[in-house]
DNA sequence: TCATATACCTTACATGACAAGGTATAGCGT
DNA sequence: ACGCTATACCTTGTCATGTAAGGTATATGA
């Protein structure tokens, strides 16, 4: 597993990235663990153990809804939908991002990095 | 206080950050504080309460030294100051910040946000 | 005299990733 | 029939870290 991912950018990331995901349409845990490495060029994998809370803290606090569905391979997976409220979080968290990293790319030019 | 940052995107930035500062030369926690602010166009607003232990981490796993300096209005500063280890970890964590925000840029304009 | 700014520090609490474990089914090779 | 890998979900114990709130002390200006 990559290693140049540590855990606060984890943190940091899976709630924008998951919200993000799922403006796609409907998806499911396992699925949205490898839309991660794809969209991240293979750079960033995450582990099940993390993104399974995350989708239940989600849908806990109303920012996705999720429904059980079986595949014609007879697999259950639970697929999540982004609600409005989830949106709204979307568009903040998108915005505290920009603020960090505009601020932390300003220091970078700034520094003699 | 502006709270468009929440506090897990303070735990991903806060390193790099202050590592990051510190490449502009020697500088003491109440001045990061400011230099924070100003950074990011008062965006982003630290509190004490985070930034001092943060200083103590990073010089007990090496990344950057203090040495206490009293001000001739008779106050005393703790200045810090980057090391080669501190650098390298600077180096590490720019990486995985590009990593990240990489996956969601291409996630943000993949999407129909 | 009193409020504000400077300048540092600590503790109790809640949150969240990580490592490691678990359950179950499908598909493939031997 | 057996074992391995992939799919697909879940939970628990441990550790790290921000927040809120408190503390100490000095300088400056109204």
């Amino acid at each position: 597993m990559k290693k140049s991912v540590y855990k606060e950018l984890v943190a940091a990331s899976s709630r924008p990235m998951v919200l993000s995901i799922l403006t796609g349409g409907e998806n499911y845990g396992y699925e949205i663990l490898k839309q991660v490495k794809l969209l991240s060029g293979g750079e960033v994998e995450w582990s099940d153990g993390m993104l399974y809370p995350v989708l239940h803290r989600l849908e806990r606090d109303g920012m996705i809804t999720g429904r059980w569905q079986l595949t014609d391979q007879g697999r259950r997976r639970k697929y999540y939908r982004l609600t409005d409220r989830g949106k709204g979080q979307l568009a903040r968290d998108r915005a505290g991002w920009a603020a960090v990293h505009g601020a932390l790319q300003t220091s970078w030019g700034g520094g003699n990095v």
